[in-house]
DNA sequence: CTAAGTGCAAAAAGTTTGCATTCCG
DNA sequence: CGGAATGCAAACTTTTTGCACTTAG
């Protein structure tokens, strides 16, 4: 990649996310006859602009450095509000570990490719998959509504020989 | 499916799979030391006997049926000696359900399928999506040490137009 | 005996919710 | 004003664990 490569080309794609992202909060606000909310609001800002995948208590964290006096419950409330919004994507992935939040505004869907060793999560897209799960689903008489991909493994960084 | 072919054949089947899953067991509390008892050997075999996935309450209750004075911490402990054995595997699908466990002995790797609706739970394989699996994690580098797909939807009795 | 197994009840951990109060329109 | 939004603390659900007592070897 060259120096120049790294420079602007993504700084406006997200930041168009990001501002898509709000355009649809609102228009789901509205839609819904919410009020409007600072706190609430700071918390949807935060989460938006939340690049990793966070639990209630790390947006909960967050939220807190920027505005004082957000409840847990509030964090609570909005995020399932933006689950229903359809902007916000809550993973479960392993046992009895919290869900994460992952933004889903705008976003393709993928699936997720998490490191054992570190936590590391990374994202990925195979169209390949894709359709072999909807032959499978009608080979099955099912018809497919969603479903849930996971490979858990050791990421190149935590492999025994691994690079780096 | 022919009359007949419903009958005999699984069968016998099945009851050696009961026969080798009580034999790994067997070699599992031996090889640890641990001492045999009447409570947990009766909490193995509705286990064993078990086949639907079944959660820790479901194995309590059907425990206590044959067994008065089964405690949930027995059901709790014991499964999880199971899990370690090789012999049981926790799945667990969806949000806040609980954990559910299916035998594993002497069986071969499979995911699923749930239906939404009635919560029917399929198991299916699929060669291929296992080998698009290893490729799609040597691509980001990643050494693949298991992973979970599951597949949401309808089944052919709850589709909106369903058969049946 | 000594270590392993068990029941009971309480602890954890993560989510949810009831309620009185405050805020927005 | 009247319905929304919020904070706080308590309720819940499911999974784990501490501890004193019982049992297998």
């Amino acid at each position: 990649m060259s120096p120049a490569a790294r420079k602007a080309p993504k700084k406006e794609d997200r930041s168009d996310q990001l501002e898509e992202a709000r355009r649809l909060w609102r228009a789901f606000v509205e839609q819904r006859g919410l009020n409007s909310s600072k706190t609430r609001d700071a918390v949807v800002d935060v989460f938006f602009e939340t690049t990793a995948h966070a639990t209630l208590q790390d947006l909960f964290d967050a939220a807190r450095k920027r505005q004082t006096g957000v409840s847990f419950a509030t964090v609570y409330r909005t995020m399932r509000l933006l689950d229903e919004a359809g902007l916000a994507d809550a993973r479960n992935f392993g046992e009895g570990k919290s869900t994460l939040y992952e933004v889903a505004a705008g976003r393709a869907h993928h699936d997720h490719l998490i490191c054992e060793a570190c936590g590391k999560i990374v994202e990925f897209v195979d169209e390949d998959v894709e359709t072999l799960q909807d032959q499978i689903a009608r080979r099955y008489g099912f018809s497919l509504l969603r479903h849930r991909h996971e490979l858990y493994g050791l990421c190149a960084t935590c492999h025994p020989r691994g690079g780096a």
